[in-house]
DNA sequence: AAACGAATAT
DNA sequence: GATATTCGTT
């Protein structure tokens, strides 16, 4: 019961990369009005996603959250000279771009609620991504409902071969919900936040990229890592509950599809960094390298009928 | 009023 | 095509 937490933070605390990792040569390309941009949330009301001191545990104690912020590859100016800090609360952020460590987030969250729960603001809490708004989620759970659906559709419809083996993308998109099995290879916070109930214990220092990329050229990037990507893990954190059998658990309800790996191509042409990405190497990450070979390929991760 | 979700716009 | 933003609904 409480044994996955207390494992699933341990784990947390090793994989946490160190600050200087989190923080590598980007901040200075961007400007402190940026930044400052980034950190301000809807004027509305306050959803202050800022972790908590943790427990006193020990004298460990996760760094803070980076901000979206880390890699700034805008070449001009964003908050252009007029820049001041006043308009800090009117800029506009920029596009965010789901990378593959992001999105992975994002699912393993949406896994690890369940459908139930896996609302655009239940998932941001969960992911605990600074900078990260519930409109930034809500568009891509949109989409991401979408690629379930479809291939739902595929597995279970009688349209003959669906799938196929597009790629690397072999789904294995079961509509047996006997196939749950809802593991992600994430830790994911363990209780969740009713409504009503006033928690705040998420922490999880991720790295998003915020997409300093404005007009010009635009990578695209497919959604890629989805749901569990691994056949079998060691499972240290087993789900807490085991979907009943009357399926009235909180959370763990049948869904998401087993998606395949996919390579992500590297965005960032740091020209003459040395020095890699940030790499936490948690477990099971499929990360591309830093190099920029075309070893590898992109995977049209949803296999649109044809490749 | 706040949040979700689908539709629509950039 | 990927994200953002709008809009109707709850």
């Amino acid at each position: 019961m409480r044994e996955e937490d207390s494992n699933w933070f341990s784990r947390w605390e090793e994989e946490l990369p160190s600050p200087e990792e989190l923080m590598p040569l980007s901040q200075s390309l961007i400007t402190p009005d940026l930044a400052l941009a980034f950190d301000i949330r809807n004027p509305n009301h306050a959803q202050h996603q800022q972790p908590p001191p943790p427990p006193p545990s020990s004298a460990l104690q996760p760094p803070s959250q980076p901000s979206l912020s880390e890699f700034a590859a805008d070449s001009g100016d964003l908050g252009s000279g007029a820049a001041g800090d006043e308009h800090a609360r009117t800029l506009k952020r920029p596009r965010l771009v789901w990378t593959p460590q992001l999105h992975k987030r994002f699912v393993d969250a949406v896994a690890h609620l369940g459908i139930k729960n896996a609302v655009p603001k239940t998932i941001m809490q969960l992911m605990s991504v600074d900078g990260l708004t519930r409109e930034n989620v809500a568009s891509h759970l949109q989409k991401y409902r979408l690629y379930l659906k479809r291939m739902q559709d595929l597995s279970g419809g009688s349209g003959g071969g669906a799938n196929g083996g597009s790629g690397g993308a072999g789904l294995g998109a079961s509509t047996d919900p006997a196939t749950d099995h809802l593991f992600a290879s994430s830790p994911v916070p363990p209780h969740f936040p009713h409504p009503g109930l006033a928690n705040s214990e998420h922490f999880l220092p991720f790295v998003p990229v915020p997409a300093l990329q404005h007009h010009h050229h635009h990578q695209q990037q497919q959604m890629a890592a989805a749901a569990v990507g691994h056949p079998h893990l060691q499972s240290q954190y087993h789900r807490p509950q085991q979907m009943g059998l009357y399926g009235s658990s909180p959370n763990s309800q049948f869904e998401h599809p087993f998606l395949g790996r996919h390579t992500q191509q590297p965005m960032h042409r740091m020209g003459g960094t040395p020095g890699h990405n940030q790499a936490p190497s948690s477990y099971v990450e499929d990360l591309e390298s830093a190099n920029g070979n075309g070893g590898r390929k992109v995977l049209t991760l949803f296999p649109t009928g044809d490749d």
